[in-house]
DNA sequence: CCGGCCTTGGTATAGTATATCGTACTCTAT
DNA sequence: ATAGAGTACGATATACTATACCAAGGCCGG
């Protein structure tokens, strides 16, 4: 059923041009409300991490810099990438060495990713009963809990269907 | 005050002697089973990762085995914890780049972990409350699971204490 | 205009992981 | 015991990921 698009997987037809624009402008929001300075670096940096919603690696970014012509070395990509991530706007994949927009900049929130083996997709949730789970197992353990990494892998549902 | 100690952290007074021993003879009977060799390399990597209950990174466990005045290099080290995670003897924890004895070896399982930013320890949970949690919200979205990584930072116990 | 702070450019290097090839070992079946 | 197959290890080279450090430029409040 549903003729309509499923969420967000790589089949999508969803309107990408879409994810990046709101994006963007989120970010130029974000940036404002916090006295911090959305430059063109992290503007390009934040639209190549956008530019799929598969984790991109730091290099990989680092290569669409200079295919843009422009100069640039790790380190700018990772002030970006670092810059991006302390404001929310990104989020980083330990188990990928990767990097991937966040799909709900702005609100403080512990998130969860479904990284799909096939397609390379990584959908983040924020599922309360995962996050409530985490907390009591904690709490049980006496442990004072400050960051979480939660990244499950699998097969997506677009590609269990194919 | 609490002049007992805690469960497993740092500041334990357990005899780590047992934990290394405990190791070593559950390794054996595990490979034997599987019909694997538990060679001497294997036996002593194993000894050097659970020489704490801090994840160490491959490159200190081949300097490790360089001190022995064994020779070594990168390989010999990452085929030795590739061997150890793939009969279940050890965990990679994402997050860090490094290694761990696995706590309960033997029993297939989906672990959690609580890693101690003060101390560096990292605790194995098996919480079925969080893995119930995960394969839910998985569930939910058509997701076909296999690998799960989830890693808590903050502040355990005995350091809170202290 | 000046001075300070933040951002970026540029180089070098540290840290983590794998590809590849050759040799030696272990086990099993003869 | 020995040949052959399969596995494990030694060794070198290289790829991939990340950070330290210093210099130069831009932005902004005084």
């Amino acid at each position: 059923m549903s003729s309509s698009a499923a969420e967000h997987s790589h089949a999508d037809h969803h309107d990408h041009g879409k994810c990046i624009a709101d994006a963007l402008a989120a970010a130029r929001e974000i940036c404002a409300q916090r006295g911090e300075r959305f430059t063109e670096l992290r503007g390009r940096v934040l639209e190549l991490v956008w530019e799929s919603h598969r984790p991109i690696g730091a290099y990989a970014v680092l290569e669409r810099l200079k295919a843009d012509g422009r100069s640039a070395a790790p380190p700018t990509v990772y002030r970006a990438l670092d810059f991006l991530m302390e404001v929310g706007l990104v989020h980083r994949i330990e188990s990928l060495n990767a990097y991937i927009g966040c799909a709900h900049p702005g609100a403080a929130h512990a998130s969860q990713f479904l990284i799909c083996k096939d397609c390379g997709t990584a959908e983040e949730l924020e599922s309360p009963a995962i996050d409530a789970a985490l907390a009591a197992a904690a709490g049980d353990h006496g442990f004072k809990l400050a960051g979480r990494v939660v990244e499950l892998s699998g097969t997506c549902k677009s590609c269990t269907g194919s």
